[in-house]
DNA sequence: AACGCGCCCTGTCCGC
DNA sequence: TGCGGACAGGGCGCGT
């Protein structure tokens, strides 16, 4: 489950093993990660040649830049990569378990930036500057940006009813958070999950604030959670899972209260709680 | 128009 | 041993 601080550990593990890497062809072994306006042969056409000149991330996207030698327009390769979606360099020791390979980006190198994806839950999107900047402005705040600020966050809650859980999912309001670090923020800020976000006072939007940036910091440290499918770069597990608090933990004993944890349904989807700090 | 829901997928786990 | 069902949950399309 890549959140922001998957994508983050995938982006710097990728900056360090494919950066000024020149791409020679792309195979697509499963065209239904590609979007739809996104034919297999307009991608391979258009990246042929292109170097791989910066590598970040925008949310829980990663974001691969790719430029010609002449003067085309910049491309950005944006990949989404949904549930069970991994970018792996083929000369990293774990890359041969890969079993679901989707697309494959040949390097001149001779290496291979290998896209695996098991549930196909992924997408990749090919953007001109024009489009990414359309795109980019469809996406949220970066929470840990400058920008993201207690006010900022406590404004934008402010006016919606949704539960504030649902709410911090939503990425076009903030960009980055995915189920667990929803829930582990609004455990470590003392809120319910299901309270409607525009509940929030302006001293519990800055605790979710401070919780949000905590816990996306520290699991950025620690390369992310692994709780069933992520792996980095390399392939690699994360660190994060066994410092969550509440997550995938209903029925043992609060950390920090003893009180059983619950986990409740919200739009269809699970969220975990103390029943005695997020009362 | 904001919001909730079902769906897309596959692998794993659990109960019978 | 095998099988059905629940579950995982990011994002999108649709109905309200």
């Amino acid at each position: 489950m890549p959140e922001l601080p998957e994508a983050d550990t995938i982006a710097r593990d990728l900056r360090d093993r494919v950066t000024d890497a020149v791409v020679a062809t792309v195979h697509v072994l499963h065209r239904d990660v590609l979007a739809p306006d996104l034919p297999p042969r307009r991608l391979a056409r258009r990246l042929r040649g292109r170097r791989i000149s910066r590598i970040g991330r925008r949310g829980k996207n990663l974001l691969l830049r790719l430029e010609h030698p002449t003067d085309d327009p910049v491309l950005r390769l944006l990949v989404n990569l949904g549930m069970t979606g991994r970018l792996v360099v083929s000369d990293s020791p774990r890359a041969h378990e890969l079993n679901h390979i989707a697309v494959r980006f040949d390097l001149e190198d001779g290496r291979s930036l290998l896209y695996d994806d098991t549930r196909r839950f992924g997408r990749m999107e090919l953007h001109t500057p024009d489009s990414w900047e359309r795109r980019d402005a469809e996406l949220g705040i970066e929470p840990l940006s400058d920008d993201f600020t207690p006010a900022a966050l406590h404004r934008l809650t402010s006016r919606s009813i949704t539960p504030v859980r649902n709410w911090l999912l939503d990425q076009r309001r903030i960009a980055g958070i995915g189920n667990i670090y929803a829930n582990e923020a609004l455990f470590r800020a003392g809120i319910d999950p299901r309270r409607p976000a525009r509940s929030l006072s302006l001293d519990e939007a800055a605790a979710l604030h401070d919780a949000l940036r905590t816990v996306l910091a520290d699991a950025i440290r620690a390369r992310g959670t692994t709780f069933s499918d992520y792996r980095d770069g390399s392939g690699e597990a994360g660190a994060y899972e066994p410092l969550l608090r509440v997550y995938g933990r209903a029925g043992e004993p609060c950390q920090r209260c003893g009180a059983t944890l619950e986990r409740v349904v919200l739009s269809n989807r699970s969220a975990f709680l103390c029943p005695g700090c997020q009362g």
